[in-house]
DNA sequence: AGAATTACCGGTAACGCTAACAAAACAACC
DNA sequence: GGTTGTTTTGTTAGCGTTACCGGTAATTCT
């Protein structure tokens, strides 16, 4: 009934339900070669149907495998606070990470909230009961915080972020080149006057963005103008927020770089406003999420690999663990790659469609 | 403190060195208060000088409590393979998840690919290692499988899913009702057209949108028409492809009731027709994920408090775990709201709000 | 053909510990 | 003093698994 401690499948129990040993069962099960194929298959049917678990405090018991039964196939994985809020982009690193460490078939703790105070009582769980050592760090954290943590004796993977100390892995993509190709596919195509969308200043993500973007315009001896500057709240409403500002003012921008997240939400403004993209305005976001490639006109972007980085993440966090003291620290940077589609207006990508009808306003 | 290998000083090595019984040696060690002040004493001693370690996995097997006796407060979710990968829906569940358990302050260990195949022997490590009995499982899984971890003595919360057996909890939404009232909705606007695009059959989520499908339709005497359901894969390119196969048909529907995720990529296949939302084809989605509220134009849809299902989910894990045997189990089904955009065509130009979508239960 | 391997499969005895019962030892009651 | 309790201690029987060894039966080798 409501008892929630039922009696577990054993070997015994399959065995009986077979009519064969429990040895052989539990052969099968170690997976070891010397059993027949028919018993094995018959074996397996019933692992199968029963839900066998084999019990690891028996195994650990007779083996005397692990020392105290710590075992140490364990990582942990903490993104900042605001980014696990971010859906779109660190969705895919998370699916990166956890299939890679399915993959290693260890332990993937999860956890998040580094925010900006590094109150040492705020600290996830994870990292007070030290139940690892391992630590993936992904999104904006604080130089102090890392080197907090390392010397707490954790090892880190940075993810997302360059690393301040010399002694911890990193996976980064360099988003100031991305931004510079965006910005400048934008200025090939004859813009001059280009605008950016971004999100808050302290971020590092969207600095960088600004980084690209300037290094761009100014490579093309187009002077940088404030106005072409807005700042909002990173997501699509921020987006939102900001393409108005930008469209209302005097002087139009034709084209617009921002991020896939924020430019969903410029991309509405400016139909909105009864505009078209690309004639009238022209869009490049980054990060190339599975929505870019559907919104109306399908939006030119950077794509960034990011089940990759996750994947990438967990390898070194495993070599950190293998290799231990010869480990040699290293920061890998993945290669980004411009995806045109529609919204930039270079067109070669997708076939003109034709355009009735106007917006709504 | 280096100890290389486990202490091989057990209980017998203490009672053989003290001249007293195994038991009285492990009442003492366990603290029990039936033993003699003397004999106690002795004991200890014997301890002490020869540095006896309890081994974890003996006790753990003969007590038969989970892996780590010592601190309880982890929690284990796990997600269905497919699920990961559809990232808008599930990652405001994640962050419930995340959310709930960082406030509760216990560990959170994060596996996914439970899959199709329910193979025992690649069920995740989390499983096979026992480290948590409290297991919360997201998306769809068989049912046979939610009775095998049932019968190996874990304790399930399920999210998204209907439970097949009585003696687990559950969070759900009730997705025909929900799918009912965005039908209904549009065939009040005057649609008697309405098609659906649909995920794989085998998906209980898409049948539970078909079924509320249905019978809005039944209840409206418009007869079920077979070539205004079109079925794809989910997702956006899915829903473009659904949406492509529908507009090519002699007879257009009119309107269209799918889930975000496919919706996106129908608005675009509707808007590369050159055909206008919602005066040609009106939308409506289901889910309410973030970029809902901008698309073009932005999409009337039914919100699904998808964080708090998280957050939920992981109060009831702790509910069992606290009330151990007296819990009593139940299933919470959220409530759904049909959010009113424009792209049904109903109501008022709008202003745009971005849905947060959280709300008390 | 007979011997010697090689598959395959089962029985038995642990692994270190504790629940449950049984048996003492001790105290206290009429 | 026996009968009844109340402590304290010992005995037995596993918990679920694997190591080890001992068997058939099938296959290969001389």
């Amino acid at each position: 009934m409501t008892n929630p401690q039922r009696s577990p499948v054993r070997l015994k129990d399959i065995a009986e339900h077979t009519g064969l040993s429990i040895m052989t069962v539990s052969r099968v099960v170690r997976g070891r070669p010397d059993v027949g194929a028919a018993r094995r298959r018959q074996v397996l049917d019933a692992v199968q149907r029963l839900g066998y678990i084999p019990n690891p405090a028996a195994r650990q018991l007779v083996t005397r495998t692990p020392a105290n039964g710590r075992e140490e196939r364990i990582i942990g994985a903490i993104f900042s606070r605001e980014v696990v809020t971010a859906h779109s982009y660190f969705a895919g690193i998370i699916q990166g990470i956890a299939d890679e460490a399915r993959h290693w078939d260890g332990h993937l703790l999860f956890g998040y909230g580094l925010g900006e105070s590094t109150e040492s009582l705020e600290y996830p769980k994870m990292l007070r009961d030290m139940v690892t050592r391992w630590i993936i760090l992904v999104g904006k954290v604080s130089p102090s915080f890392v080197r907090q943590l390392r010397a707490n004796g954790f090892s880190l993977v940075l993810v997302d972020m360059r690393p301040p100390v010399r002694d911890v892995d990193a996976v980064v993509c360099d988003d100031a080149v991305g931004a510079y190709e965006a910005t400048r596919h934008l200025v090939k195509l004859g813009h001059t006057k280009v605008a950016l969308i971004r999100g808050s200043a302290r971020h590092p993500f969207f600095s960088a963005l600004a980084s690209g973007y300037r290094r761009a315009l100014a490579e093309a001896r187009i002077p940088l103008r404030d106005w072409l500057v807005a700042e909002a709240a990173a997501g699509p409403q921020g987006g939102y927020d900001a393409a108005e500002a930008l469209l209302t003012r005097p002087i139009r921008p034709t084209a617009i770089f921002t991020n896939d997240d924020m430019g969903i939400g410029a991309l509405r403004a400016i139909h909105e406003r009864g505009l078209r993209v690309p004639q009238d305005v022209a869009v490049v976001g980054y990060d190339d999420i599975e929505y870019a490639a559907h919104t109306v006109p399908p939006l030119t972007t950077v794509a960034v690999p990011k089940e990759e980085m996750g994947r990438l993440a967990v390898r070194k966090a495993i070599a950190q663990m293998e290799q231990a003291e010869d480990h040699v620290f290293s920061t890998t940077v993945v290669a980004h790659t411009l995806v045109i589609r529609s919204s930039c207006g270079a067109g070669a990508a997708a076939p003109p469609r034709p355009h009735t009808g106007r917006r709504k306003s």
